[in-house]
DNA sequence: TTGAAAGCGTTACCAG
DNA sequence: CTGGTAACGCTTTCAA
């Protein structure tokens, strides 16, 4: 005979329990929290009590006296982006070893739903991991105080804990593999939309010069697979001699190896293709996606462990510890 | 003169912030929450006074108080597998609109932090959706009186709300199309590691017999891209003359496509190969997946949108409602 | 405009 | 083994 019928309007609180059974609150909270001094009959009367009207203990009371549990707030741009879904796993599971709890907020790429975000999220969690596009300042204006780590900020900063993510000696040793394959001609698919180029593309200028190649071939593309089709076949309409191409991410360049098959260009025989990021996902297209490979796992785990330091006041990895490498990973894309 | 260095021991409390700027607690309380009953000085004095301090309220008092932050649980197996990823993101996006905050749980697929995760849930949020893999008694022993919505459960159950997959008609539209195709050995990668077989298997089973075929060519296939793969190389060497295979997933069947190739066997020519589940990633293998289409966003929606029922006292949708239908749809691989 | 007092629902600390 | 009392940190009346 369970009451869960009706609209309940009145929330169950221990007391109620406590007057059903016929005890006092505090017997109800033993027993609800198997606490060992209590009679057995009691205990059971306290059990059935709750069970019967529904009670569910009020978690904002209990953390209120009990400050034991503690919460992350997790902001990623686009949880469909494999990438995100990568760091977002391993963050997720970082946090399951040490019994904390994960809010996650998918900001949908758009800067309107990160400042949404950045203000509701100060009062509901401990703690913030995240990947923000905003300014350092509207960051700091929203979250004053609270401990808080940046994943692959591309701007360094040295008011938040920032993962770095340092992809130079991984695209420089791309280029040069392509070089050594015969490539003078190689494109880079940056991703569009943004301001400022991105670090990857620095990098990829930087190997290109120092290979004595030219290094402007450079088209936009979306951080999409459609993206990355559609900036390969801009790329290849401008520089029509391109034959490797280097990609911001690996999502465009899975794009850009299925907009090559649909081009007639044979991978890599015709056309070279290298991703960053190394997801999963590239073991599962044909060819198998070289890429400079980021670890991900680390990514993640290296995150809520500096906000763990954070948190608890120990003390916290500097920047040069909070920095994942990026290695060239063959596949047989290029 | 921020004072956030050393190990904070004590939390900054609002009383704290009211007698470094010399006022009481309720003025404090007014000056953070924006009321204008309070003057422009004063407001600053005390927003300068929290800054100082490195004060932020506590999410639990607060909670207490104004109860009127919501917050639900997502379970989900393996935030990796791209369709929990494709639900997730979308049951993140309809709480969004609603204002409410979503604690994600990865259970990595594994009993232990299934239940370990049941545990503890309760006492963090208003209400769950999820997968579980668990008994119904389990469910209900960790989680009672919890509104609570179980995703794509292939048992149903009467306790709990439940959205419920059908893949009848599509599966049935699959094995028309191959039949139509001219296939007649049609065989099934069935996951692999869960005690009993599947519904999908049985709408397999189902279709087949009804067209009049053999059906008997079953699989089985971990739920992942390898697991496809050697999932089709056993059910090759079982059943050479097996020309197109139905799977569980289209995971599973991105691996048999990837297998296929590898032995040679040219898809769809040689082999055909429809998936279940319709996922985004079906688009970038070649060719692209055929797959029985579940739509993953309307299942996250829905499971959200019930839960919001359960937990308002609203009119709850009934089982008829809490469908998500499947139908085939053309890729290139059948 | 500001402050005092009264909760919100729970658990911890002592009495009994 | 059980119950009273006092926090926990905040917001919301209600007076001043």
């Amino acid at each position: 005979m369970v009451s869960s019928s009706g609209a309940e309007i009145r929330k169950v609180t221990i007391h109620d329990v406590a007057r059903f059974a016929g005890v006092s609150r505090q017997t109800v909270s033993r027993a609800l929290n198997g606490k060992d001094e209590i009679e057995g009959s009691t205990k059971q009367r306290v059990l059935d009590a709750a069970r019967e009207l529904g009670y569910r203990p009020s978690r904002f009371a209990r953390g209120l006296v009990r400050q034991d549990t503690t919460t992350i707030g997790l902001v990623i741009p686009d949880l469909l982006n494999p990438f995100f879904t990568e760091v977002a796993a391993s963050a997720l599971e970082a946090a399951r070893t040490r019994g904390w709890h994960v809010v996650v907020y998918d900001t949908a790429d758009r800067a309107a739903e990160e400042l949404g975000t950045l203000q509701v999220i100060g009062s509901q969690v401990d703690a913030v991991v995240g990947y923000f596009s905003c300014s350092e300042d509207e960051l700091d204006r929203y979250t004053r105080g609270m401990p808080m780590v940046l994943i692959g900020s591309e701007h360094r900063t040295a008011r938040f804990s920032s993962i770095r993510i340092d992809g130079e000696a991984g695209v420089h040793a791309a280029v040069a593999h392509l070089i050594a394959q015969g490539h003078t001609r190689i494109g880079m698919l940056d991703h569009a939309g943004r301001a400022e180029p991105s670090l990857r593309r620095a990098w990829f200028l930087t190997a290109a010069a120092a290979h004595g190649i030219d290094a402007g071939l450079v088209a936009g593309a979306d951080q999409s697979a459609d993206g990355g089709g559609a900036g390969l076949r801009a790329l290849l309409a401008a520089h029509p001699d391109v034959t490797a191409v280097f990609t911001f991410n690996d999502i465009i360049a899975i794009g850009a190896l299925r907009e090559a098959r649909r081009m007639g260009r044979s991978v890599p025989r015709e056309l070279a293709v290298i991703g960053f990021d190394g997801l999963a996902l590239g073991a599962l297209v044909e060819p198998p996606l070289t890429s400079v490979a980021l670890d991900t796992h680390r990514l993640g785990a290296l995150a809520i462990d500096q906000v763990g330091r954070l948190l608890t006041g120990a003390d916290p990895l500097d920047a040069d510890e909070l920095v994942v490498h990026a290695e060239l990973r063959p596949g047989g894309s290029a």
